[in-house]
DNA sequence: AAGCGGCGTAAAGCCTTTGTAAAGTCCTAA
DNA sequence: TTAGGACTTTACAAAGGCTTTACGCCGCTT
């Protein structure tokens, strides 16, 4: 999942379809504070800040970023207007992974998001996943492989874990019984069976008054929200 | 159906061979150009290009496939000769989708063009919906699977959502009875039945004050608008 | 204006999908 | 080998959507 903030509508929009086209995830916001609320919710592996931004500008959201703790360690991209512009910015070393001068190709765009998350998975290979989720009373921590409901921390199996895990991945999104069993139980299981629905239940139960964040969607599969 | 580009007679004679064996359909091309006559008439689901070719190289095919709308998400592979000029091509980051090493074996090369067929397919078959329709206070978030009517979330059975989409995915355009009927039921429904105007009247109602963009054809069908 | 056919709508029964308990299977650890 | 836990399957109950039936209205044709 890659953040973007930006505040030309016509920019952000090919930004995003360049980045979707290229099989990322892409959320777009118009400003710092409304991709804060998201990042409470969700942290992505990417940012990509503009500069110039009207209120607070992405120099400031850098810094910012980098005092966190649950974002310190996500790659950033910035994107400025003028070569002249550039060097300056540069020059104040952020702490930025890289710098992209307006105006720019897709092709190379999308090349750079490559290599800086190419690089970021490389250095961070040994923390795996950094997935750190919540919702409602709900909350999962990839790296510690523990889920909480209400600050009480709750016991799940493996294919329980994973499968919170993958719902709560993308909240409001709707997944059917043969995505969730590609997902996580593999391959092509194309058979008749009523597994996923027996781990809907018993991971309801486990999460006692929030089971009602599972919701199911009849004749489509379930979602989280 | 997979394109390859390669200029040695008999390596591409066996990578032709190879891939029927495996029961792909295969064409086979001495270079590029003769290639884009074959992507004018039919795209194939897989580009096998190699690098070192005469006049136009791999990469510079590469380049242009993913710059052209119609090629531009089909998976490549690209074969290059040696394991010094694998590493620089792949520090390009031009966009292929794997490197296969000269020489290689048979098995190495079915195997691969299968993986990377079987990601092509599970991305495109996520990304597949990424239809986002909007009209008048309606919106359809097909991720979500979620409508709206003037900001509010509305409830859509599994039929009717579909219908929904359906008349959104083409504004104006009429669809008979018999039309709905193939495309949300399934085939040949040829019985005298009401249930589709039944769901449009619980489309109607549910949409509330936007339940008028669903308009009656007399004698042929519905349409939104 | 009357008849006819198409359409809107309400209600009820049917039927598919989903929830759930319980039994069965598989795997792992002692 | 056995015991325990996780996972899967089976069977049945419950829920909810889907379809049908029935009837009234409306517009078009004659």
């Amino acid at each position: 999942m890659i953040y973007i903030v930006e505040d030309d509508v016509e920019v952000r929009e090919m930004e995003t379809y360049a980045l979707k086209s290229s099989g990322f995830d892409v959320m777009a916001f118009e400003c710092g504070k409304v991709m804060d609320e998201q990042v409470k919710t969700r942290v992505p592996d990417l940012f990509i800040l503009d500069i110039m931004l009207p209120g607070e500008d992405g120099l400031n959201i850098l810094k910012r970023l980098r005092v966190q703790e649950n974002t310190k360690d996500i790659p950033v991209i910035m994107l400025t207007a003028k070569g002249t512009e550039l060097d300056k910015v540069k020059g104040l070393d952020l702490g930025a992974d890289d710098y992209i001068a307006k105006p720019f190709g897709v092709l190379e765009f999308i090349s750079r998001v490559r290599a800086v998350l190419r690089r970021s998975e490389r250095s961070s290979s040994e923390n795996a996943e950094a997935l750190n989720l919540a919702l409602g009373g709900v909350t999962l921590d990839d790296q510690r492989r523990s889920v909480t409901v209400g600050g009480i921390a709750v016991e799940l199996t493996f294919k329980e874990y994973e499968l919170l895990k993958l719902l709560m991945s993308r909240p409001g999104t709707v997944f059917s019984r043969q995505q969730i069993l590609e997902k996580i139980w593999g391959v092509d299981f194309d058979m008749d069976t009523r597994t996923v629905d027996m781990h809907i239940k018993t991971l309801r139960q486990k999460l006692g008054v929030q089971g009602s964040i599972i919701q199911t969607v009849r004749n489509v599969g379930y979602k989280v929200q």
